[in-house]
DNA sequence: ATATTTTATGCACACGTGTGCATTAGCCGT
DNA sequence: ACGGCTAATGCACACGTGTGCATAAAATAT
């Protein structure tokens, strides 16, 4: 039932040359004289044909296609690496093929197979927990890789990355909490996502540390949930509130967006005026963190920026020059959530 | 400097067979005896083997491969489309390849062509500005093509659509205004997506005229806005409170939740109480409507299952069963941005 | 006019896999 | 023991494109 597209073949039979002369005229080879060039090309086009991209790859070894995968696609977070990758692959004339993770170091092993079997040129992972064992399996499979915000321990091997300093990032915000005069902050961390979690722990520790003011291990409430989905961390968020409160904190550093969402949400069900009484920060600036009430204090990932950083890493590495690894800086990005501690 | 994966031929050679031995043994045809299917099986795992499935390709004449247009990659709707078709494609064995079309009918017929070079085996195209001149080309095609939430208007010929009801899902919220009580509502509509803009148009209207409640030209305010991006729907919605107040409504039915969000925005820098003064209702119901202040009252759209159930029909149509259309019904959520008119 | 270089084209193979058909080996029945 | 049948395997071609090499034709040099 589907319609034989046609091929070289056929405008050769058309133009009475053999498909050599056509490739080449097509691919504007000077071995081919002109008239005879532009006499192929204008049948081509006539004859509506596409180039068979499938034939090209096997010959070529090549397919021009990476292979993208992210822990959700409906993240808004990764939605916006996405559209970073998938800007500069298009203008380097690659396509992209995604799938998703779901935070599951095995789904992302057979994502990645499948992406081997088809043969991507490269793969980009965002947020991988590839580790140990898998790791080695990926340094087998040869194929150019680079990590985007690892969650893997160390980087070593062909593996190349692309992450924004979380540490850093951890820094700037709980810097801005003590500037506003706040000394009990609190972190609300998550564990499904160990070294991100990790580092904003210790960003947290060492700004703290920078003006002596001494770590509590009371205040630092950190919760595993696996799924790594939206809803969950809203709902960590809300659940979380009455420990920090049972620590005294007069402000807390949250992991990402969507937990400090969940802490603001516990605050209005409560009665807890934001930032009167209680100063949150957020982690990633994603779209919400602008528009919910009070607009959320929170430091900014690059998020296409990394994604299409990422896509020109894949580029260089595809072209042979050496790939280099970057750590991009965060922003904070000062909104309504915090405000001066106030005088009790 | 790419090492070569190992072919069939590879394994052929280290069996002592041919390779079209080797092939039918991986494929577990019964032509092959017990003992050397799995001896062969043994040795390409040992290998290492990985199928090459461009190779395949190439030779079955299928990709196992759909393709996806997408109008922005980062819009948190399309998002949750993106996840469903990947899962239902995921489970039948095929891979999606994603672009952006940008809500530009050019690139959409490039991103199209591009599919069609790499021989995807079927398009799904959300929110197609595909029109007139193009469709002819499109037809031409041959590749099984299905729309999801189309804003072309007629569709014929070989094209399917998945789409969810706009006109009744503007009806179920007007409806609900009406039976608060308002009798003045507002339309705000978007021009740049024109088939749900003129759908949901009409189901105001005839919601309005179900109970003989009178159409006003003045209260409906329609911006153009090509990019259909988050700010500026988020700019429109501010920009447009005026005239809607102008005319002397209650309400305001939003053509989606970001321009929703952008009333509410600029209600509340001029100090207009909503839902007290004001009703505002959304449209979509993203993740963002729920976390708003006041949260939005807004229409559901089963994004997931647009995305899910469009897979499904491809699917039907690759095995060459007929393809049904479906129009799927919206559900109204009743949340805190709507409330009884108040006595004057 | 002939030898040599240049230009234009075709032949044939390669990429890796799947499959119709021929062929060979093994088996069974009488 | 021999013919016929089944089971197992290999040969060869196909899918569509790119390219090294040979060759033929044309242009240039001597």
């Amino acid at each position: 039932m589907r319609r034989q597209e046609i091929s070289i073949e056929d405008i050769a039979r058309a133009a009475g040359v053999s498909h050599s002369t056509v490739s080449r005229a097509l691919r504007d080879s000077t071995l081919i004289s002109v008239n005879v060039r532009e006499r192929i090309q204008r049948l081509a086009r006539e004859m509506g044909y596409t180039p068979n991209a499938i034939a090209q790859s096997l010959q070529t070894r090549q397919t021009s296609m990476i292979g993208l995968v992210v822990t959700s696609i409906s993240d808004p977070f990764w939605g916006d690496v996405m559209k970073g990758v998938e800007e500069v692959a298009r203008e380097s004339g690659f396509s992209v093929i995604l799938s998703a993770s779901h935070n599951d170091p095995d789904q992302e092993m057979m994502v990645i197979e499948t992406f081997r079997r088809r043969r991507v040129d490269g793969i980009l992972v965002a947020a991988s927990r590839i580790t140990g064992n898998y790791k080695a399996r990926l340094d087998h499979i040869r194929i150019p890789t680079v990590l985007i915000n690892s969650q893997a321990e160390s980087e070593a091997g062909l593996l190349h990355w692309v992450s924004v300093d979380d540490r850093k990032g951890a820094q700037l915000a709980v810097e801005h909490l003590l500037r506003l005069g706040h000394r009990s902050i609190g972190y609300l961390g998550i564990s499904s996502r160990p070294r991100s979690n990790q580092q904003r722990l210790l960003g947290y520790q060492s700004a703290l540390a920078a003006i002596g003011v001494p770590f509590y291990e009371a205040r630092v409430v950190i919760t595993s949930g696996d799924e790594a989905s939206h809803e969950e961390d809203v709902a960590t968020g809300q659940a979380s509130l009455p420990r920090l409160l049972g620590a005294g904190v007069t402000a807390v550093f949250c992991y990402n967006d969507m937990t400090a969402v969940g802490v603001l949400m516990a605050c209005r069900e409560q009665g807890i005026a934001v930032p009167g009484e209680l100063s949150v920060t957020g982690y990633d600036d994603i779209r919400i963190a602008s528009y919910v009430t009070p607009p959320l204090t929170t430091v900014q990932q690059p998020k296409v920026q990394l994604g299409s950083l990422a896509t020109l890493v894949m580029m260089d590495l595809l072209n042979s020059r050496p790939g280099r690894n970057h750590l991009l800086a965060p922003t904070l990005m000062l909104r309504a959530s915090t405000a001066p501690l106030a005088a009790s």
